[in-house]
DNA sequence: TATTGTTATACTCTATAACTATA
DNA sequence: TATAGTTATAGAGTATAACAATA
């Protein structure tokens, strides 16, 4: 009674898939890791540079980062002792103060996603126009949220 | 004189991908973290733990963890005190220790991969098996590496 | 009352260097 | 001589709890 022989199959695909992904994660961490090193950075501190994208209030770094705020306190001060970024007071709410990049923060952060991004670069140009397009629109579909 | 009109679009298809992809990356991070911390392990033991699929001399878990043996030693301490791996000599070289889950190491190893893993398999039930297909095909061809 | 950021505390991680015991 | 693991040390991350300033 087996209808649908690619059932199997499709787990398989699955399972293979998910291996992949996982290496893919393995090696973009291993990546941060050794460009944060690069930069004598510690992970949490390239992290925070990551996010810091845009001016953040502690407290949004903080979930960001995923830690509790009183940590963010600590990372902020090293940061700022070593010039890559400033905390500057908010102009709506006098409880909070805006993080953001210096010049020297925004240098470190291109070098940090130019490193990190740079294998993903590599395996693009082993895909034709038009499997990019069809990587993406299946990635798409399988990570979309549903928000309707 | 563009007789590529294509090549542009692919460059955007590059970004998106790679756009993808770092979400990903974010999602699958912070679930490690969560999981690690309904166990009350740290990142870095829980690390350890994923690891261990088969056991490890002392100094081949460090290099997986990407850390400096030294501190492997106080890591596999404090996990062995919560009873979640023990440290074996080697019958074949006297230096080397092998690290290995106990019984309920394995059953922590088991809800962290569980837990990590859970958004992979939501995902891929949003595709059919032929997108599935399609979408390892793309993988692998993209993160194949040139070992000729 | 609730929230933002800080401080205090205790534990863990991390790199470096020096040490031992094996090889 | 080189390698595996440990120890010592110093600096950094992390969670928890308590606190002052502000909303």
């Amino acid at each position: 009674m087996s209808v649908m022989p690619s059932a199997n199959e499709s787990a398989d695909d699955a399972s293979e898939i998910w291996a992949v992904l996982r290496a893919l994660f393995r090696d973009h961490r291993l990546r941060f890791l050794t460009a944060a090193g690069e930069l004598n950075l510690h992970p949490a501190q390239a992290g925070a540079l990551l996010q810091l994208h845009e001016p953040l209030p502690m407290h949004e770094l903080a979930a960001k980062l995923a830690c509790d705020k009183s940590n963010v306190t600590g990372l902020v001060d090293r940061l700022t002792a070593r010039g890559l970024v400033t905390r500057e007071p908010s102009a709506s709410d006098r409880r909070v103060r805006q993080v953001m990049l210096t010049p020297g923060g925004q240098r470190a952060r291109a070098r940090l996603l130019a490193e990190v991004g740079a294998p993903a670069r590599s395996a693009m140009r082993r895909l034709s126009a038009e499997e990019q397009r069809q990587l993406l629109a299946l990635l798409r579909k399988a990570t979309e949220t549903e928000s309707h």
